[in-house]
DNA sequence: TCTGGGGTCCTAGGACCC
DNA sequence: TCTGGGGTCCTAGGACCC
């Protein structure tokens, strides 16, 4: 039995809107975006269009994470929208965790705005914490959290999602009959929307008729996920905290701002993806073996393809040749709205091993691609393009954020 | 100007080998 | 000869999360 430890999970309220109102804050930039009805959202210009984050107001006017950003006017006439500074976001994250090691160096960061953080000292009021943490970070940083108090990463989850924003909450084993059992099945983490409609057709519609629910039944139904879910209904969750994530893989797609019908605007596309991708897995140290690509037709119609290569590389020459003769074979000529290109199976770059398969120039195409990283990290993304872009009216390297664009931020954030 | 982008994990089926 | 079964690898697709 390993020792039972206490664990908090800090959510930002409002994360994008929150960190964006603070920013133009610190700037000396009033504004008022959490009290109205406010958005960030992309640009529908360049089908883009979706909620990012709401303020609690939208909330109410019935706007959505996720929703088309007409939708969301519809519900919400007076609705203002913010264009996403993902570098602020970023950096706001980062300084967050930063904080947050302060108090324990266990932080399980699970996502941009969400942290998991471990406690083992039995004798600590960690409600009285809590409040310490959260009033920090309202008084040094400007936004707010919730935290949620439990015995496992789970159910401190669920904690954190009851009433926002600023608050604390716990939800101890004690607790989740009346706590969590009362609420919709949906509300459980991992049940989306394919399988709250599934849980309903048997008759599950709160957490805890799908604690009390035909075992047998359920796993029927859901196989492994089943038994998942019908875990966490008991708030059982046995996974384990890591500070640091083992990357799985690497993607980058976009969705285009007119419908692809050329190959070879499909060709630069992919490119240009592949660039991104290629830095991004140097700059982890690591190769990979898996490429896939994947296209969104104009109706929404989704498919990938992807092949195994004979040897590990981090070359964006072989990863863009890859990728286009996936391409090819995948390609039904149908317009095209969105398109990806994902590596996986990585490993790390010292374990590589010569390879009988690799082509021969593979060590000058590594050195070639370093030297070409160094000059982009210097000079910014658009110092050295491939010629073919010139003109072209697509971006030479898609993906990321810009960040040359933006001013130096000397901000606490 | 309807519907983003970045991930993870699981399953099922076919190929291939013994 | 009329049809095994176990194991692994690979791929496509679907579900979930933020």
């Amino acid at each position: 039995m390993k020792p039972e430890s206490t664990v908090m999970h800090i959510d930002v309220n409002s994360a994008f809107l929150s960190w964006h109102t603070a920013y133009y804050k610190q700037m000396g930039i009033e504004n008022d975006f959490l009290e109205k009805p406010t958005v960030i959202g992309g640009n529908e210009k360049k089908r883009h269009g979706i909620v990012l984050a709401k303020s609690i107001p939208a909330k109410k006017s019935g706007v959505k994470t996720g929703q088309s950003l007409m939708e969301a006017k519809i519900a919400c006439p007076n609705l203002e929208i913010i264009y996403p500074r993902y570098d602020v976001y970023v950096k706001a994250s980062k300084s967050l965790r930063e904080f947050l090691k302060t108090y324990t160096p266990d932080v399980d960061v699970f996502s941009i705005d969400e942290c998991f953080l471990n406690f083992t000292d039995k004798n600590k009021n960690y409600e009285k914490l809590a409040y310490e943490i959260k009033n920090t970070i309202k008084k040094n940083f400007g936004y707010t959290v919730n935290v949620g108090i439990s015995t496992n990463k789970l159910l401190a989850k669920q904690a954190s999602e009851f009433e926002k924003p600023d608050k604390i909450h716990t939800l101890y084993k004690e607790e989740i009959k009346t706590k969590l059992w009362p609420l919709d099945v949906s509300e459980l983490f991992m049940i989306g929307r394919r399988t709250a409609p599934k849980l309903k057709k048997l008759g599950i519609s709160t957490i805890g008729d799908l604690a009390n629910c035909d075992y047998n039944l359920l796993i029927a139904s859901l196989k492994s996920h089943g038994k998942l879910i019908y875990d966490y209904a008991w708030g059982i969750d046995n996974s384990i905290f890591r500070e640091e994530h083992d990357i799985k893989g690497i993607g980058n797609g976009s969705t285009i701002s007119f419908d692809v019908e050329e190959r070879q605007v499909a060709y630069k596309i992919i490119m240009s993806l592949c660039e991104n991708v290629g830095i991004r897995l140097r700059k982890e140290n690591k190769l990979c073996k898996v490429v896939s690509i994947g296209i969104k037709s104009k109706d929404f119609k989704y498919s990938i393809k992807q092949k195994k290569i004979n040897y590990y590389t981090s070359s964006t020459e072989e990863i863009i040749e890859t990728a286009k003769y996936l391409f090819d074979v995948l390609w039904d000529q149908s317009p095209i709205r969105h398109m990806n290109v994902r590596v996986s199976d990585l490993i790390d770059r010292k374990n590589k091993q010569i390879n009988f398969f690799e082509k021969e120039n593979a060590l000058e195409k590594e050195k070639l691609d370093e030297a070409i990283d160094k000059i982009r990290e210097k000079y910014g993304s658009y110092s050295i393009i491939k010629a073919s872009y010139l003109d072209s009216g697509i971006e030479p390297v898609m993906g990321g954020y810009p960040s040359e664009e933006y001013p130096d931020m000397k901000s606490i954030l």
